[in-house]
DNA sequence: GCCGTCAATATCGTCCTACGATTTCATCTG
DNA sequence: CAGATGAAATCGTAGGACGATATTGACGGC
């Protein structure tokens, strides 16, 4: 009963729209045109404008009267304000994860399995299927329905794009390392642990932000 | 620049029925029907439906296909929830703000001298407005733009006007007053203190609702 | 050659109508 | 009274229309 019965326009609209994001079909900072994404995506105008505007609500794009929709580009600033906030709701989640003792064991094991799964084939696309993976899990485990939806994971993916092109296989590996060790800890319901395993992992990304090229953000 | 040159009619449909939940002229559990607000709001259905998507996203409103959009009414686990996670948020707030030195002195003063007014006339509309200024200066002086974005205000509105009606005066002059301890605390710029004063609303806040009777939220 | 003005164009914002899909609800039947 | 049934209400999506605004490129003055 809590099941989405069929799953609406808007919704398919919207999420082809994140995941192009999230495989380069969009990049940050294009522009959206509406005339040619209702043709693109064979759907009318107002299913488009509405699941533009959903979007927008979770800052993936942004809109600007009469100039239309675009891709959101974050700025070195807007990135450091956005870490800032993530690593709280992470670090709740890790906390609320591992206390639970009941925990999910086999959730948080398949997300260690999609990490060594990275490891051996180190594929883009696995590493965004491991980090999806992984914030399910940890969500889950949390038990804490509430902070999937605050969590800004979405926007988060914009930051991802924008610095792909600069990311290492060696950063990327460090990364999914870093998730694996919070997923340990979580699962060993060591809080204290837990806890520092997301400020490990949150430290190496800023860290990495303030290396970056300026051309990687979008201008102040 | 920054400025957004025109406000859309979207935003102030989104606008009207945010205050409508906090000025108690919709109420949570209300059904919304299309036809009805078009023509109470004088917009068309393509506006309003656009408005009620944007309000979905901030979990203001639910839309079940076919059965339309209807304000959230929550559960107690819900609130629990929200609250947990919107502790965090506050005290990321509160950390950032007390420690920026520099802080907007005269904001908080702001929020402080609403505060006070608040003790005097006791009304609830200048209930809310404390709590809008308070939250206002809050993020305005912890400077990260992030946190107004994720932080779930708006759901917790909801809450608000879900347990208006079995919230006692005293209750409500408390809570007002843990605003007013927090606010000082930034001021003085006493990380630890600010931190402890939002733990101690969030506390107090948590307890009400385990007091709460169960015809205050909705069914499991 | 550079800069401001101005018209043409592209695109958006809003309203409107239409119609199939689905739920809701009153009614009928056994 | 339970279940079937059909009408009404409501929603989801499509598509067209038109004014409003931003963008672009042409034009002329300096």
């Amino acid at each position: 009963m809590n099941a989405p019965a069929t799953i609406g326009t808007t919704e398919k609209v919207a999420d082809a729209i994140r995941s192009g994001i999230r495989t380069g079909q969009f990049v940050p900072g294009q522009h959206l045109v509406e005339a040619e994404l209702t043709l693109r995506l064979g759907i009318s105008r107002s299913s488009l404008r509405e699941a533009l505007r959903h979007l927008s609500g979770d800052g993936i794009v942004a809109i600007h009267r009469y100039r239309g929709a675009h891709i959101n580009r974050l700025t070195r600033r807007e990135v450091r304000d956005l870490l800032e906030v993530l690593e709280q709701l992470v670090r709740l989640a890790a906390r609320l994860g591992a206390a639970s003792g009941h925990a999910n064991r086999s959730l948080m094991d398949a997300a260690l399995d999609a990490a060594r799964r990275h490891d051996e084939d180190g594929d883009h696309r696995s590493y965004i299927a491991v980090r999806q993976a992984f914030y399910d899990c940890l969500f889950e485990v949390a038990g804490n329905r509430e902070l999937p939806r605050v969590t800004p994971l979405r926007r988060a993916d914009l930051f991802r794009a924008q610095i792909r092109p600069y990311q290492t296989r060696a950063q990327q590996d460090s990364h999914t390392e870093g998730y694996r060790a919070i997923a340990q800890t979580v699962n060993d319901g060591d809080v204290e642990a837990a806890e520092a395993a997301v400020a490990a992992l949150f430290a190496q990304t800023n860290a990495m932000v303030d290396e970056l090229p300026d051309v990687a953000f979008d201008v102040e």
